[in-house]
DNA sequence: TCTTCAATAT
DNA sequence: CATATTGAAG
């Protein structure tokens, strides 16, 4: 009996492996697009697929894959990079260009599931796609600096928010007569579909916020809205600092590089998670600022303070002592607004 | 109060 | 289209 189950758990494992590596494969494929500015990323994944590969066999019990995206990445040069890469639904064979929307990723077997979790998840799986508009959308509905303000009314999907604390009266009506339009959010799921834009366009340098727009099809975005956004993210992104410390050694090589990518992996919680799930001793719960993931190709560098954006490429933790720097990043010199051809489109 | 982020202004 | 400035929210 006891075989009986080893061997469907190992037959389990087996196959969890499977689709794993698939999808690293895929990420890869994804990546291949940005070799030249994610040469170390392109790398690692190589790594991971290889090291994939040997683990088959073993039945290694690294990662429950009970949470989702969230938490640690941890990210070494070589081992354990993995659990970073696995934010991919199992739906992959999609096609790289058309990454159409997310997974559901509820795997919820899970016999205890909290209200609460469901209600973060939904929360965000909520918001997606669209903001919180309104409702105000016409499709053919192009900007119109005044309206939409009403009332935030939300779509009977989103009654449950729990926001908004039923404190005392008080509360932010948003009713004034601002004249300033309402303030959208980039949830993780319009940021990854401006990311993949940028892909599809050749990266933050090149690409144009028109061009991402369109690319994004989202529709209610306008372009002001991708503009602003493309310029946060190219300040973040260009390197903060320069300060490497030591080493003005040779730098690695050939990378020039300076595009990271964001990419959100949790969104707005409501706050707080899942209380304390302490799954393993891995809490390293960077308290509540795990907005973003992030993903960088070279070290980009953390951004400044505490920004909602972290760097992947962390300094792994070292068990129990964690240095804070640790990491060199190579300083591209800032690929440099020069030639910002955008003449692209060479058919 | 200082920082971040999106909207607007140039 | 790129940048700078403004103003809200945290």
């Amino acid at each position: 009996m006891i075989k009986k189950l080893g061997n469907m758990e190992y037959n389990q494992k087996r196959e969890r492996c499977g689709q794993y590596l698939e999808a690293l494969e895929e990420e890869r494929r994804k990546i291949h697009v940005f070799q030249r500015e994610l040469p170390l990323c392109l790398d690692l994944v190589t790594q991971a697929i290889e090291a994939c590969k040997r683990e088959i066999p073993e039945t290694t019990t690294e990662n429950v894959y009970g949470q989702p995206e969230c938490s640690e990445q941890t990210t070494g040069e070589c081992g354990p990079v993995l659990e970073q890469f696995l934010t991919i639904k199992d739906s992959s064979t999609s096609n790289e260009e058309e990454d159409e929307e997310f997974e559901d990723e509820h795997g919820n077997h899970d016999p205890d599931k909290d209200p609460e979790d469901d209600n973060m998840k939904s929360d965000w799986l909520k918001s997606v796609q669209l903001w919180n508009q309104p409702e105000a959308l016409l499709p053919k509905e192009e900007r119109s600096p005044q309206e939409m303000m009403e009332t935030v009314k939300r779509d009977e999907s989103m009654r449950k928010d729990p926001m908004m604390n039923g404190g005392e009266g008080r509360k932010r009506e948003a009713e004034k007569d601002e004249r300033r339009k309402q303030r959208r959010c980039w949830s993780s799921q319009l940021h990854r579909r401006f990311l993949n834009a940028l892909q599809h366009l050749g990266g933050p340098h090149v690409a144009t916020p028109k061009q991402i727009r369109e690319l994004m099809k989202v529709d209610g975005l306008t372009n002001d809205e991708v503009k602003s956004h493309l310029q946060k993210y190219r300040l973040h992104t260009r390197r903060p600092s320069q300060t490497v410390p030591s080493n003005g050694n040779s730098q690695t090589q050939h990378f020039v590089v300076v595009g990271g990518l964001w990419v959100p992996q949790s969104e707005y919680s409501t706050g707080k998670i899942t209380g304390g799930a302490t799954t393993s001793g891995t809490t390293t719960t960077t308290t509540t600022t795990g907005i973003y993931g992030a993903m960088a190709a070279p070290p980009p560098p953390q951004w400044p303070s505490h920004s909602n954006f972290r760097s992947s490429v962390i300094v792994e933790e070292g068990s129990g002592s964690h240095s804070e720097e640790g990491m060199v990043r190579c300083s591209s010199p800032a690929m440099s607004s020069s030639t910002r051809n955008r003449y692209v489109k060479k058919s």
